[in-house]
RNA sequence: GCCGCGGUAGUAUAGCCCGGCCUAGUAUGCGGGCCUGUCGAGCCCGUGACCCGGGUUCAAAUCCCGGCCGCGGCGCCA
C-alpha cells in the first residue's frame, strides 16, 4: 500500500466515493461504541475517519489499539455526510499503523490541557505538532522567503561567512571557546567584519544564519544561539540601508498577512500594519523624552527596556528608528557623524521595547577605524587580518543584522523567543 | 548576577495565608464498562502526585533554613 495519495486538504466534496488513501497522526479517538470516530492529522490539517463496529468489526477492533500521536495510513472511500466536519470523511477499508506511540503522551498535543513552556520544551517535537506551534513556524518561513525575495529584488546575493573564527570579531560579547585542532578558536557572535569585507567584493550581500553569545543574558528575549538576518551594502549609507530594512520588514508582514490567514487565527493575532517610511526619532530627542517623562537618563547613557517602554507609549509607535546613538554606545565601526563625532551614523529598530535590528554606516577609512578600536579599549593588532583589506579599496559601506527570532515575536504574538525557536539554546538549556 | 513569584499524579491546577477535618480535591490523560453521529462527546468504575535536605511541632503539602529547578522583571549584551 501507497503511504498517501492525498493530503487532507486535497480531500473535497468532489471525491465523493472515490478511494484514497490518507497518512498521518491520530489526534484524537472518539468511541460511542457502534460508531467510532478518528481525528487524522497531516501537515495540512485534520480529516475525520468513522468506523461502525456492525459494517467494519475488525477495524473496530482495531481501534483499541490505536493510540494518539501514532502515525498512520488509511485506505478508505471518501463519504459525504453532512454529520461530518466539513461535510465529508473516510470509512476505511484498511488501516496500517507505521509507528505505534507509547501512551499515556508526556504533553497533550490536542490542546486541551495546556503546558508551561519548560515542560513543552522539554517534549518539544511532541510541542511542535500542536496547531499554535505549527503555526509560529509556518509564520517564519513566509517571512523568510519575502526577506529573501525582497533582498535579491535589490541586487543583494546571499552568502555564508564563517561561523569558527580566531578572536573576536568586535569585543564586547562573551564567546563561546571551541577546540580546533589543538588550537584556541571561537563560534562567531556575529558575521559583521567578514560581511563588511564581502560588500568591498559583491557590494551588496546577505546572510540568514546563526550566531552566539556566551552573555549570562536570561529573558524572554535572548538566547545563547539565534538566527541572525545581515545585510551589508556598498557605497550606501544608514539613511539607505533604513530605508532597505523598512521594506523589507513591510514586505515580509504583508506576505504573512496574506499567506498565513490561518495560521495567524490559530494564534488570535494580526500583526501591526506598516505604513511606510517609519518614524526615525533621534536619539537625543528620545534622551529628551524621558527626561520630560521624569526619569533619570543623560545623553551619552544606553536606553534600558523600562525606558523603551515608557517611550513608545509616550510616542504611540509600535514600530520605529531611533537614530544617531553616541559613540559609546556603538561599536567601533560605526561611523561618526560628520557634523558632530560624539554621535555616530546609527540606527535600531524598535518595535515597542524590543530592539529588533540596528545598523549603521560603517567607517571604511582605516585609520579611522584604527583610532576607533583604541578609543573602544581594543588592540588594532588582533584585528590586523580585518584591517589590511581597508589598503585595497573597501568602499563606502553600511549594513544591519535583524534578529529572526525577535522579529518572529512581533510576526506571531508570542511572549518569548523560545516559543519561535526550535530548540532554544540558553543558559540552562543545553537539551534536546 | 540581582529582585519578585513559584515547584502538588503524564499534563494543568485546588489546598498553603489561618499546621490536625488530606485516606490530598478537580480537569485532562491512562485502564475498564455502557453507548450507532461524535466534533472539548457523554455517563459509571478504577489509576496515578506533595522538588531535595535539614529544622520547629504531639502533628508539616501547609511554618522556618539551605539547595536545586522554573517563570517574570531587570542587568549583562551589535
Amino acid at each position: 500500500m501507497k503511504y498517501r495519495t492525498h493530503l487532507s486538504s486535497e480531500i473535497s466534496e468532489a471525491l465523493a466515493g472515490r478511494e484514497v488513501i490518507i497518512a498521518g497522526w491520530i489526534h484524537l479517538k472518539r468511541d460511542l461504541g457502534g460508531k467510532k470516530f478518528l481525528i487524522i492529522r497531516d501537515k495540512d490539517g485534520y480529516i475525520q475517519v468513522v468506523i461502525s463496529r456492525k459494517e467494519q468489526p475488525k477495524l473496530a477492533e482495531l481501534f483499541y489499539e490505536l493510540t494518539p500521536e501514532s502515525t498512520v495510513s488509511i485506505r478508505g472511500t471518501v463519504k459525504l455526510d453532512k454529520r461530518a466536519p466539513n461535510g465529508y470523511e473516510i470509512v476505511p477499508a484498511e488501516i496500517i499503523v507505521h509507528s505505534r506511540a507509547k501512551a499515556p503522551l508526556p504533553l497533550d498535543v490536542s490542546g486541551k490541557v495546556p503546558a508551561d513552556i519548560d515542560t513543552r520544551l522539554r517534549e518539544r517535537v511532541l510541542d511542535l505538532r500542536r496547531d499554535e506551534s505549527r503555526a509560529y513556524f509556518k509564520i517564519i518561513s513566509v517571512a523568510l522567503r519575502a526577506i529573501r525575495e525582497e533582498l535579491y529584488r535589490r541586487g543583494f546575493i546571499e552568502i555564508f561567512t564563517p561561523k569558527i573564527i580566531a578572536t573576536a570579531t568586535e569585543g564586547g560579547a562573551a564567546l563561546f571557546p571551541v577546540a580546533y585542532f589543538g588550537r584556541e578558536a571561537y563560534l562567531a557572535q556575529s558575521p559583521q567584519l567578514y560581511k563588511e569585507l564581502m560588500a568591498g567584493a559583491f557590494e551588496r550581500v546577505f546572510e540568514i544564519a546563526p550566531a552566539w553569545r556566551a552573555e549570562e543574558s536570561d529573558t524572554p528575549y535572548h538566547l545563547a544561539e539565534f538566527i541572525s538576518i545581515d545585510m551589508e551594502m556598498a557605497f550606501a549609507d544608514y539613511n539607505t540601508v533604513m530605508e532597505v530594512l523598512e521594506n523589507v520588514v513591510y514586505r515580509a508582514v504583508k506576505a504573512v498577512k496574506e499567506e498565513c490567514v490561518k495560521e495567524l487565527k490559530i494564534l488570535n493575532y494580526e500583526p501591526p500594519d506598516i505604513r511606510l517610511p517609519l518614524k526615525r526619532f533621534k536619539y537625543v530627542d528620545v534622551i529628551k523624552a524621558l527626561q520630560e517623562a521624569g526619569h533619570n537618563i543623560k545623553v551619552g547613557d544606553d536606553i534600558g527596556t523600562p525606558e523603551l517602554r515608557e517611550f513608545c507609549k509616550v510616542v504611540k509607535e509600535d514600530l520605529f528608528f531611533i537614530v544617531d546613538w553616541p559613540s559609546e554606545a556603538k561599536p567601533f565601526y560605526t561611523m561618526p557623524r560628520k557634523d558632530n563625532e560624539m554621535f555616530t551614523e546609527s540606527f535600531d529598530l524598535n518595535w515597542r521595547f524590543l530592539e529588533l535590528a540596528s545598523g549603521s554606516t560603517r567607517v571604511h577609512i582605516k585609520d579611522l577605524l584604527i583610532k576607533r578600536l583604541k578609543e573602544k579599549g581594543l588592540n588594532p593588532e588582533s584585528f590586523r587580518y580585518f584591517l589590511k583589506w581597508f589598503d585595497y579599496g573597501i568602499p563606502p559601506h553600511a549594513g544591519w543584522g535583524m534578529g529572526l527570532g525577535r522579529f518572529a515575536l512581533m510576526l506571531t504574538g508570542a511572549r518569548n523567543i523560545r516559543e519561535v525557536t526550535l530548540f532554544p539554546r540558553d543558559k540552562k538549556r543545553l537539551k534536546p
